[in-house]
DNA sequence: CTTTTATTTGTGAAAATCCACAAACGAACT
DNA sequence: AGTTCGTTTGTGGATTTTCACAAATAAAAG
């Protein structure tokens, strides 16, 4: 890194249009600088030559969304968020992109917008990088301004997805303005989705995948908790979100992956509605889910939606249940009395059975025996629990009971 | 019948006691009159001959048990209490009982007591028969007066009942104390178990089941709710009692079968317990089996108590927990869609696999199908729903819910 | 009318299941 | 030590399941 003067020392006073001219005359090239959200903060006078991408920003203050997809798809983006030095782009015709260089403007880790130079009056060599270098720097302070007020904007979404989740409003046409003055655009059907990892600070690795989505998320404690919405047509909207989310959900886990030891993150998500008012609903069922995926982590691995659960859905009410009337399982007590006194594993066996599906060959390969031991077994079983287990509605009534007492004992 | 001018007419009013040492000279043989409970109330003066049964009788005040159960067991009650002619007894030496003649005294249908001639100095002829149907006439009106008491104690002893139903009591020994006051000794563990049958007058035909097995019962609309106990050693206490009841559901379900028309009874058993208080609990349990009973007859056909009802136990809970929460199963949904659209079974297909635990021959019988019709609607059934069968998870969950449905659309 | 599509039934072969019977093993008891 | 009992593993054969492939059928679509 340079040790140099900066360049920039004698333009500490100037505004930051007069910064992107300046960076400009030094490159010989145009310049555009955005925020972290790419909205256009300022950008060179050069006028005479230019992209169809850059035009296109000017002219809607705006990066367009497809460059932005582009880019973030071809993990432009990603290396941007990460690294500290200018990247340089090759010239993605499809999009109108010529080719250009870009540095991330930041403020300790946090990104406050970008310095864009296109290539197009002469190339941009490894000198230009580090006034590029410099220049970011001396872009940080007229950044922080402007970066305030975001935070305060960012800082009332927050509070309005709080609301939602919590469900602390009148009307759904009185959500609908208030996210409007929020300039948020939620798009129908939306879910919300909850990552969890105890003692790591997700959002900072998960920050690349927010803004790739643009989603509307909050943390709360060690959880972080997203909105995510799909707007599309027709029926295939729902199924359209939920592949969102599972490809999010992928992304984030394989993010995180190698960040935080196995088994220590755990992600759900809600059903999926059309009204605002019903978040509180989809939060409720994404905060069960995780719950329940703590609770069996093995039984529910690929699983994250509330949707798909199944039987666990109703695990924890079923315990409840239970317990308010007081009832105990005299079968499975019977046999986890037979196991203690005979040091067997008829339990073992019995739930590693019905995990199976009543496959006799799965089981036992599961559980390393014979399979003329299994069927010793589960004879031995069905004598000591006085259960036929060719009866479905017996077979399910323990497996629901293996699983509740699971509920009890382990944890 | 006999016509003939009542031999007891100028006895009119003499006491019960002068009435049975009548009926004695009349027949020159000892003659005892019980109660309906067995209870002896009168007898006749012959000192000189009598057999074991009638001396313990008079001696305990009361019919030895032991006596009564061999008579129940070879339906000696059973006729008495439902035909109006004299029954002719052969002896039984084993509990002491010489060869004799009884007749019920009853007022209409209702039975008061027993008139007992032991034939011990001469045979008793048919002509006696007819001394015996004109002696129980005489004896009503000396019992109506006795029977308004054991009514009212009787009603008493069904106040108390319903008091341990209903829970309204305070401590445990307070209702000991109530329940020896009313000379009942209740056997732990006990339970509660419930007969229902739309449009009949179970008592009646339930009658001599009751008075067999001294059991406290009230009746409620169109059920009638048993009080059973067991006494017992050890820990085969409970099991005794399951089999008790078990005895009597059946006898009683046998009895109905003939009156009632078949499927109209309905009968399920609480958990049993060993505290009064619990009989609360007992007699919910037992509610709960018989509701469930009427919404599942087929498949909870030859199930009564509340601990084998397996999964429909929780069914209801199920169903009241999905409508809280508004849940719908557009899974489910999907696939009677299908149905519906295409004049398919595939739900019907898909029910009879699970109640049939996954055994393919068994399903395609049970359909009349070739079995790789079944394998070919099972996949489509996959592929539709989106689910996979291998996982038990799924496919419990799938079995639930077809349960459950069937409680939401069909009733 | 032909063509397509969904469904049912048939055939055959490999794999899995079920069942009865027997041998081997270790722990507990006499 | 021998015996008993519960458990595990092995063998063999009848039955069932699974899967792929093909033919027949009927209804829907072109």
């Amino acid at each position: 890194m340079s040790n140099q003067p900066n360049v920039f020392q004698q333009f500490q006073h100037a505004d930051i249009d007069e910064l992107a001219d300046v960076i400009g005359e030094l490159l010989q090239n145009p310049i555009t600088i955005e925020d972290a959200d790419h909205k256009l903060i300022a950008y060179s006078s050069h006028s005479e030559s230019t992209d169809q991408a850059r035009w296109s920003t000017i002219m809607g203050r705006r990066v367009p969304e497809k460059v932005l997809t582009r880019l973030w798809k071809d993990g432009v983006f990603q290396e941007l968020l990460t690294k500290d030095e200018p990247v340089h782009i090759p010239a993605k015709d499809e999009v109108g992109l010529g080719k250009r260089v870009a540095i991330a403007i930041r403020k300790g880790s946090e990104v406050l917008g970008y310095i864009w130079a296109i290539e197009v009056n002469r190339p941009i060599t490894e000198e230009d990088d580090d006034i590029l270098r410099q220049a970011a720097r001396a872009a940080v302070s007229r950044l922080v301004q402007r970066q305030g007020k975001r935070k305060a904007e960012e800082q009332r979404r927050k509070e309005f997805l709080w609301e939602l989740l919590l469900g602390n409003h009148s009307s759904d046409t009185l959500i609908r303005q208030k996210a409007e003055s929020l300039q948020l655009q939620l798009s129908t059907p939306y879910l919300i989705c909850i990552i969890e990892a105890a003692g790591t600070r997700l959002e900072q690795y998960l920050y690349p995948l927010l803004m790739r989505d643009k989603l509307l998320w909050v943390v709360d404690g060690n959880q972080i908790v997203l909105l995510i919405g799909q707007a599309g047509a027709g029926k295939q909207q729902d199924e359209a979100l939920v592949r969102k989310v599972k490809q999010f959900l992928a992304d984030s886990l394989g993010k995180l992956e190698s960040h935080v030891s196995e088994g220590q993150v755990t992600a759900g998500y809600g059903r999926s509605y059309k009204a605002y008012a019903d978040l509180v609903k989809s939060y409720r069922e994404a905060l069960h889910a995780v719950k329940i995926k703590r609770l069996f982590p093995q039984e529910t691995a690929g699983i994250h939606g509330y949707r798909e659960l199944g039987i666990y859905r109703y695990l924890l009410k079923l315990k409840q249940w239970d317990e308010e009337q007081g009832y105990e399982n005299e079968r499975l007590a019977r046999l986890k009395q037979y196991d203690a006194e005979n040091q067997t594993a008829m339990t073992e066996t019995l739930e590693t059975y019905l995990d199976a599906a009543g496959k006799v060959n799965i089981t036992a390969n599961r559980l390393h025996i014979h399979i003329n031991t299994l069927s010793y077994r589960l004879k031995r079983i069905e004598e000591i629990m006085q259960v036929d287990l060719e009866d479905m509605n017996q077979r399910v009534a323990l497996y629901l009971e293996l699983k509740l007492d699971k509920l009890n004992s382990e944890r």
